[in-house]
DNA sequence: TCAATGATTGACCAGTGGGACAATAATATG
DNA sequence: CATATTATTGTCCCACTGGTCAATCATTGA
């Protein structure tokens, strides 16, 4: 452990102070033992035993149960996200702001049953934890946003409204199937499913195609 | 609950044994109680409850609440497919066939966000629960099935694979934004956008050989 | 009518989980 | 060095849960 804690002092993050380390850290366990156990089987005495520690400590860091997972599922969607900005940065076109957002979403290092599974567990406690909902909201809401900032020039507002609630509800209808069914569904056959979509609704009856500089 | 028992004989479909009754009536509470308490706070103490009776009776009727849940999610998933099945039967064209699943799927009466709180929970816990996970597969290849009929002759039985994989995802992934989200998706935009869908890609390059695709 | 079978209940049990707390070690701070 | 603050542990408590069981109550069929 005292490794980690130097390993947690060279990261460019800077997470100097030590409680930021051990709240990282717990959080982060309280995510694997998600994966393993959903919602039901999640404990404190599992989470604190993966972060080997004790129990009291959770308590000491988090004061419920529930801020644990709230702060555990900020951190898994704050991962997700990072890997969608750093595509965006790379961005040059509209086209291209598209297939990274697209692309970001199934990272390779990402796209796996177990995180998917936590994620359905998390999500289907967000009825029931308001702080789950909002943070839901945050994704969703900077997830459209991305999207809209790709698709702006390339179809109406309308337009670009309705295929954002299409590539949104895709990818997680994509994701769902991986937890549901892992293997069934590869990265590179999501992104294209993905892409595919997003071709074939800008392709179908664009009205009146204003024709804004959609390159440059 | 008396009066339950006499709708129930006058029933249609042969519930005659008392046994049959009582156990549907326990998977249903079974599933009311999932609605509002997700699968961590679903206790038997409140399913017996909900429908007004003892602790015991459940486990009378179910060896233990693993069987308890998942019988409930057979009793949803039938109702789900009953309303597929019932306007299968009406369409006649492969198109209206299409059609029939993609508004079976999003029925008024079902499309709701309760019951999809429930069928999130059910979901959550599938990787941990073989009995669960085969009536996924079983559920998702009558799904397929019922596509791929409608497919048949519109597209090559590759991109029907593709199609039925999309339009599974976009299913699934409208009914979580609506779990999600409530209100954020009605019945109407939902069938619209998957039948959308369906038209994008049977209208974009038919013989699409098995080859990457080239979006943009 | 009466036994047999099933339905239903309530009491009970052992295990567990979340959380509070006091005690102790470690660290920082003046 | 002394003191204040923080980290950490182990213990304790109580509510609750899944599950068992013996004891009633109801139904039925001979």
């Amino acid at each position: 452990m005292s490794t980690w804690i130097r390993d947690a002092w060279i990261d460019p993050v800077k997470l100097t102070r030590l409680s930021d380390i051990r709240r990282k850290e717990l959080r982060q366990a309280a995510f694997v033992v998600l994966e393993r156990e959903g919602i039901a089987g999640a404990t404190l005495e599992k989470v604190a035993a993966q972060a080997g520690a004790s129990k009291g400590i959770v308590l000491h860091y988090f004061r419920n149960k529930q801020e644990l997972f709230e702060h555990a599922m900020r951190e898994a969607n704050a991962v997700l996200c990072n890997a969608v900005v750093a595509r965006l940065k790379r961005a040059r076109t509209p086209m291209e702001r598209l297939d990274a957002v697209i692309e970001g979403n199934f990272e390779e290092h990402l796209f796996l049953p177990p995180l998917c599974h936590a994620w359905l567990s998390l999500c289907a406690e967000v009825p029931r934890d308001e702080k789950l909902a909002r943070i839901q909201r945050v994704i969703h809401a900077r997830m459209r946003s991305n999207l809209l900032s790709g698709l702006r020039g390339l179809a109406s507002p309308e337009v670009a409204e309705e295929i954002v609630l299409g590539v949104t509800a895709l990818i997680d209808g994509l994701w769902l199937r991986l937890g549901l069914q892992p293997g069934s569904v590869s990265r590179e056959r999501a992104v294209r499913q993905v892409k595919d979509y997003v071709a074939g609704r800008l392709a179908t009856r664009q009205p009146a195609p204003v024709g804004l500089a959609s390159a440059g």
